[in-house]
DNA sequence: GATTTGAGTTAACAAACGTTAACGAGTGTT
DNA sequence: AACACTCGTTAACGTTTGTTAACTCAAATC
């Protein structure tokens, strides 16, 4: 399992350190930056997974660094660390758009609650993606194009899914048919057949996607 | 006050002697199990509080032990104990359903503010828990919706537990009927059927929440 | 260009599931 | 004891889903 990147922004050196050994003993992967600037630069290079950054720093404060990062990145959850306490400043950090907000001192265990919390949310939040025109719900097995709600049965729920981590290249015959039907025999070769079928049926109202065949490869979803 | 009954599975009998006396001294109730084997015996027969099992020890390791006791008890703490610092060990130790990881070498104090930890969370762990719009009173067999009431029967309530309990992923009908019904026959699967039947009426009013049928498998509910 | 092979589609079928209603065991009430 | 009530199971029937089969079409090979 990949380990959770966290990017930690910290102007008090031993705090930060304490907080990084924490979360590293806890199996999360840590940069620990030491004032905003750094923070900013580590964003974008280091492709983080969640942000906690303290409010007062040098160079750049939380604040302004949140905001700036929420204009290149919409989704990442940010966690601010406070020593003030005031309620002005809790707002502050929810209207910029920080999702959490955390008083100093705190304890390790509530700082890996939240982060937990945050990605769980996140990942709860990102359970449609986008196909073409539509709008692809895995867990609910359900294809939306404008209002209009198409169900998908458990295989081609499946089987889409799949199609989508590849689109664009192709996705081989026997991967697809061993990981969904656990063999690649004849019967079950046409079976898959069938539910391509079916998909294209149900993914004609926008006419960029395609899937499209390989003979004797396999199936390439483009869009 | 009744003392806190700790199953203590550790191998190294000098380690475990130690770790039993001096939560002994703090007034935790200790049964000292020396291998695996024991320690399952000792779970079954002794009604305790929380688990600390080391993860190496002969006859049945700590982690084939917790899932072993998972099965019986899905609530119960369980702490491990390792001096294997591997990811894969943390990461195998909290899917088998393990609430914490201690590496040792460690102190007392942490063993025993982590136990403490795991016990307020319990005891927290409300009554009560959200199921999309809806309360769901596992207890007092009680959905509510916008202060209106919905009750339900003991198998109603059993039965959406256990899919609470998997939410978004798939559980099995064998499992759940041998859960509940202790069979899994073609009558008791009709039977579970009519259940999902009766849950999905009493779920309608948000319709966020599905139960989706995974065909030949069992069932998924998403929310 | 004929032949072979893989893929596309449709229809038929079987199995799994959904729902309703009837039944009966258990419980409490009069 | 007779009655009403609730709950879980069984039965029956309708619907959905996945597989198989048959036929058609298109691509590759010769």
């Amino acid at each position: 399992m990949k380990k959770i990147k966290v990017i930690l922004a910290e102007d008090e050196a031993a705090l930060g350190q304490i907080i990084k050994e924490s979360l590293e003993t806890r199996d999360f992967e840590v940069i620990h930056c030491l004032d905003g600037e750094e923070a900013l630069e580590k964003f974008t290079s280091g492709k983080p997974d969640i942000l906690v950054l303290d409010v007062m720093m040098p160079l750049k404060d939380g604040f302004s660094l949140a905001t700036e990062i929420r204009n290149l990145d919409e989704q990442i959850p940010i966690i601010f660390l406070t020593s003030k306490s005031q309620t002005a400043d809790v707002v502050k950090g929810f209207s910029i758009g920080g999702n959490d907000y955390l008083k100093k001192p705190f304890s390790m265990e509530e700082l890996i609650v939240r982060i937990h919390a945050q990605l769980r949310k996140n990942n709860q939040k990102k359970e449609t993606s986008k196909l073409g025109k539509y709008d692809f719900d895995y867990k609910k097995q359900l294809l939306t194009f404008e209002e209009e709600e198409i169900h998908l049965t458990h295989r081609e729920a499946e089987l889409l899914y799949h199609l989508m981590l590849h689109k664009n290249e192709i996705l081989e015959r026997s991967e697809i048919l061993n990981k969904l039907w656990g063999t690649d025999d004849f019967f079950t070769t046409r079976s898959m057949d069938v539910f391509i079928s079916k998909l294209r049926k149900k993914l004609k109202k926008d006419t960029t996607i395609q899937i499209i065949n390989v003979r004797g490869f396999g199936y390439k979803l483009i869009f």
